[in-house]
DNA sequence: TTGACAACTTACTAACTAGTAAGTAATATA
DNA sequence: TATATTACTTACTAGTTAGTAAGTTGTCAA
């Protein structure tokens, strides 16, 4: 057959929307094979559970994220602008619909989600929180970057507030998470 | 009968504590019912739907922040304490099975619960973040609290990270939640 | 041209979901 | 003592869930 040979891959893409959009316990394989155009058994082929379904996505996000960091035009930044670069990938989620990041999604139902989930769940948010940390770390280093303590600490407070705030604009509006994003900057060179 | 003359705030309890265990989409009046003793058309009796019943909890955790801010244990103390009682609120949770607080959860979920619930949860956001900044901006003018820019903004930056740190708690530990906390007290101090 | 395979559909199941209607038993009230 | 009310239980429904088994069809390789 091989109508479109990219089902795979539009499966995972509606399983990343619709578990930012609504959370692991508030999407079903109907609704992703409703928007796919297929019956609900073809999503089934592809990925034979919702656990397995639910790790892919993750494990895909790993990857993406490894690859940005790792490639030159991430990597070669400075401080401020791997920063910017990183600030910018909530902005995109909380403008495309008001998304919420995959950690903070899969974390608030992390009770209520497969073993397997949960550990992937740990280790996407142990590397964001890792390169974080280095690069503020790099920028104390630098100069560039002023805060008290310990760059883990520092870094997990960012990567919650940055998480937060893309929550709590889906109450308060967007301003409330840009306000978040300046206070962090200000916070930071301050 | 009047075999428990407080099971409604039982029930109101058990919401409260599932809302935050597993999300709204996480937990059913089964569950509720099996934690109680009861069938779950018991539970119906008290809260005929889900979206009441979870309205109810928020208007009680709302009615009881209010109490709290209004008391005079809360309103008369120094700008430091009133953070370090709101700061508690959110170590209790965490040291209560983990739990999230209900605006995270609620948020998360926010595109999958019903409207009045939305509502609910715009409504104690608001009332939070209103009590924090006005709190924030108290400590600035005695010059105990330092920060740039806007009480808000920075407000919505506490909130914010507070709310998301004991998500990533979940996953990276209690640990990171206390670095959250104390990364925010000398963020103020500095 | 045959046969294997990929990518589905059809048709189903068992478990769970919120919610309801009707009945029951203990207690409060008149 | 009779009646109303509160707080349930029993028994059910219609819809949704993840998941499966068996059949279908287009494509490609030998």
């Amino acid at each position: 057959m091989v109508k479109n040979s990219n089902t795979q891959r539009t499966i995972l893409d509606l399983a990343e929307a619709l578990l930012q959009d609504k959370g692991f316990n508030g999407f079903s394989y109907a609704h992703i094979a409703e928007k796919l155009g297929v019956k609900n058994a073809a999503i089934h082929y592809h990925f034979p559970s919702k656990e397995e379904l639910g790790c892919a996505v993750v494990q895909r996000y790993r990857d993406r994220f490894q690859l940005w960091i790792n490639n030159a035009r991430v990597k070669d930044l400075s401080p401020q602008k791997k920063l910017d670069w990183f600030f910018g990938i909530y902005t995109t989620l909380r403008a495309d619909k008001g998304r919420v990041c995959l950690a903070g999604s899969l974390e608030t139902d992390f009770n209520a989600i497969p073993d397997s989930l949960r550990e992937q769940t740990q280790s996407m948010t142990r590397e964001m929180l890792s390169w974080l940390q280095a690069t503020l770390k790099e920028g104390k280093q630098l100069g560039v970057f002023q805060f008290n303590g310990e760059a883990g600490a520092k870094a997990a407070l960012v990567l919650s507030s940055l998480q937060g705030g893309l929550q709590i604009a889906r109450a308060l509006g967007t301003k409330k998470f840009h306000e978040v994003v300046e206070q962090n900057k200000q916070d930071l060179l301050a």
